[in-house]
DNA sequence: AGTTCGTCCTGTGCGC
DNA sequence: TGCGCACAGGACGAAC
């Protein structure tokens, strides 16, 4: 379940790894790796080969290589993706999608994705609100990470939703990069039922969610992120460990680290939402 | 027009 | 032992 701070882990890497190489062979071997591609595998392929990759970059959880012919090879990896620089002589992982080989004749770039949620697509570019982005990341908002994220404009864009809070945090359209783990501890770190209406909360308490959302996805990114199985790695296939500092994602029945109550899973949108039922109180007026 | 819901996909782990 | 099902869940488009 790749958030902001995997996804930024891999985007170093891949900074670190790929920026500066000129694409030699791209091979793709499913095609839904590829669905967001409209014009198919074989103009992806075209488009690719012979370019140089300039940068990688991100927004929230979409990542991209930018290529010196002013498109981007845009990625996202959805609940499994995994961006890999392996050895050539490495042997194909069993859910390998698309292998690119460069022309330095040094370690080739895998997209690995078991689940086929991910995918990638070469993008052209547009300018929005002085940021390029590639076209389908245009009605992303900005991240926390971001230099330009206005922390007052966020906190008008969660109270102006009808809905309830955790909805608002995940909607990628009014902040991005937080998703269900960051979700569930951000409101852990504030105290925050997930059902509590957006319009019910003061600005300064909105504005203490996102900070916490922001402070809890940086304390993840500096020990390389959350990872509870193989799915999730930086490019060298490492794990981060921040599943181990979780206070209440995947926590049930475990004490809450405040109280000591035993913490609760609820249903919530066909997936969980994990709380502390004394420090985090269902809203009297919800459903 | 804004919000909610169903769908895509595969591997794991549980209960019967 | 083996089967079936619940679950993990980000993002998009359809439905309301």
């Amino acid at each position: 379940m790749p958030e902001l701070p995997e996804v930024e882990v891999v985007r170093r890497g891949l900074d670190g790894h790929v920026a500066g190489r000129t694409v030699a062979g791209v091979e793709v071997f499913h095609p839904r790796a590829v669905r967001r591609h409209l014009p198919g595998a074989f103009d992806f392929v075209g488009r690719l080969i012979g370019q140089t990759l300039t940068a990688a970059r991100r927004r929230g959880k979409y990542l991209w290589l930018e290529l010196d012919s002013g498109e981007a090879v845009l990625a996202h990896l959805g609940m499994s993706g995994q961006m890999l620089v392996s050895s050539a002589k490495a042997p194909a992982e069993k859910h390998l999608r698309v292998r690119f080989t460069f022309a330095d004749g040094g370690p080739e770039l895998r997209f690995v994705d078991q689940r086929t949620f991910g995918g990638l697509s070469v993008e052209e570019m547009t300018t929005v609100d002085g940021a390029l982005l590639p076209v389908p990341v245009a009605h992303i908002a900005r991240d926390p990470m971001d230099p330009a994220f206005d922390l007052d404009d966020a906190v008008r864009a969660v109270r102006r939703k009808r809905t309830e809070i955790k909805r608002a945090l995940l909607d990628q359209t009014v902040v991005s990069g937080i998703g269900n783990i960051y979700a569930d501890e951000a409101l852990w770190r504030c105290s925050l039922h997930w059902a509590r209406p957006t319009d019910r909360l003061t600005g300064p308490a909105v504005g203490r969610l996102l900070t916490a959302a922001t402070d809890v996805m940086a304390a993840a990114l500096a020990v390389g992120g959350t990872s509870f199985d193989a799915l999730y790695v930086n490019v060298n296939g490492q794990s981060g460990y921040f599943d181990r500092s979780l206070a209440a994602y995947g926590q049930e029945g475990r004490p809450c680290p405040r109280c000591g109550t035993a913490i609760r899973r609820e249903p919530f949108m066909n997936r969980s939402s994990f709380s502390c039922p004394r420090c985090q109180p269902r809203p009297r007026a919800a459903r």
